[in-house]
DNA sequence: ACGTGTTATCGTTAATCGACGATTGACGAT
DNA sequence: ATCGTCAATCGTCGATTAACGATAACACGT
């Protein structure tokens, strides 16, 4: 038998969460790959590469952590990236709680 | 003579400070730090290490990586640690905006 | 001044990160 | 079918991070 969990996560997995999304934003690059996103959703990788002074394979490398997150998702038709907002919002949600 | 800024920060700085922030909260274990602060201020480091699996000199590097980005400082005895809410408020603030 | 408890710093080590070029894979258009 | 274009993956390299123990610095009470 269990104890009543009172909150929906216990500390430990929050700060584990919060912890993986900082992360995952603690680097300039992805910062401003998720503005991008903010400001104009479905940009193709591509596009990406145009604006950043970077080689392709290290942008798609910050795209994949962004990926590995939730933050950032293909979309449907598979050859844009997104924002996933549920995640975006669970993380300011994350934040907000400290 | 500085020129008048128009907007707060342009993206770049904002950024940067977000990535800095982001970087500084993407361990578990300053997170843990920060909800310990947040829940009780001025804590002394070594009730700190109390609470954490850790050694002295790692949870002092800890402190030292939250210091550096203004989100934690010793309080005004300097035996203690706080939280500097105004970084905190900024944090928040530089992820809302996204 | 001298011990004691507390924190910062140093030196080292293993692991991870960030960047790149090269290669591979996928997919449409010709 | 193969030719471009675009994205993902691989291998490598140097830089950075996270952790530790040892040691130094600092504060405070006796």
């Amino acid at each position: 038998m269990k104890p009543i969990r009172t909150r929906p996560l216990d500390d430990k997995e929050a700060d584990a969460q919060l912890a993986a999304f900082a992360k995952a934003l603690g680097h300039p690059v992805r910062v401003q790959i998720l503005r991008m996103l903010a400001r104009k959703n479905a940009h193709k990788c591509c596009h990406i590469v145009d604006e950043l002074p970077l080689a392709q394979s290290t942008v798609s490398e910050h795209l994949r952590i962004l990926k590995s997150t939730g933050l950032v998702c293909a979309n449907e038709s598979g050859v844009a990236y997104c924002i996933v907002p549920s995640a975006l919002k669970r993380f300011k949600a994350l934040l907000d709680a400290l």
